[in-house]
DNA sequence: AAATTCTGCAACCGCCAGGGC
DNA sequence: TGCCCTGGCGGTTGCAGAATT
């Protein structure tokens, strides 16, 4: 993160200050968004306009969420993400107050990393596993997930989330989803501005 | 208690598309 | 029509703190 230092242009690189946010925040609050490279010169920030940009929209515009994201909210990406795949500029607009970087940063760190998972993460893996097994043996769970009716080991894998969203998390307008078409179906409805405007 | 490894996330980079001249 | 500039997007990097050994 500290990456501290100028671009070849001469643009302060690195982490933001409170001040920069300060200067930034008041900026755009007075002139608006857009026009990036003009707010990067004229705001006193010696930062470039993407710079400028990147923090707004991930980090200081008004409404965005902090913190974790909700299972409503984690059942759409998956949905979306099955639909559209990494197109998490569009996955975001249906996540009012999610960034594209944050939606981003959570599918690479949840679901990505399930394909190849590392030494460390396979031995904790059968660790947890030895000790659902015995803690299955000891209270004779037959409902453990882990152990087949049999009470045969069955390997645990951390599988690409398929697309199954419980509808109870889902939003109002998406409980009626059975589908990526549902997705599709309701898309007209969402760009034509009827639920979210997100130019405002 | 120290060293090592993992996780989360802010920020940067490079590419591409669209608009203006 | 072609070039340049700017904004937007997806991919990647690297650090801090947490968790584990």
């Amino acid at each position: 993160m500290a990456r501290l230092g100028f671009s070849e242009q001469g643009w302060i690189k690195g982490p933001w200050t409170p001040e920069e946010d300060k200067l930034l925040t008041r900026y755009v609050s007075q002139y608006g968004e857009g026009r990036w490279s003009s707010v990067a010169r004229s705001s006193g920030l010696n930062r470039s306009g993407k710079s400028c940009r990147l923090r707004w929209v991930n980090y200081l515009r008004p409404g965005l969420k902090r913190g974790h994201l909700t299972p409503q909210e984690e059942g759409i990406i998956i949905e979306l993400h099955a639909l559209w795949g990494n197109k998490w500029s569009t996955i975001a607009r249906y996540l009012p107050g999610r960034t594209d970087n944050e939606i981003k940063n959570y599918w690479r760190t949840h679901f990505k990393k399930a394909g190849k998972p590392c030494e460390k993460q396979e031995k904790k893996k059968n660790l947890s596993q030895k000790q659902h097994i015995e803690e299955g043996q000891n209270s004779g769970n037959e409902g453990d997930s882990m152990n087949d009716p049999q009470g045969n080991k069955q390997e645990t894998v951390i599988t690409y989330p398929t697309v199954v969203v419980d509808n109870q998390f889902l939003p109002t307008m998406y409980q009626d989803i059975t589908s990526c078409s549902d997705i599709i179906a309701i898309d007209d409805y969402l760009w034509g501005g009827g639920l979210w405007n997100f130019d405002v």
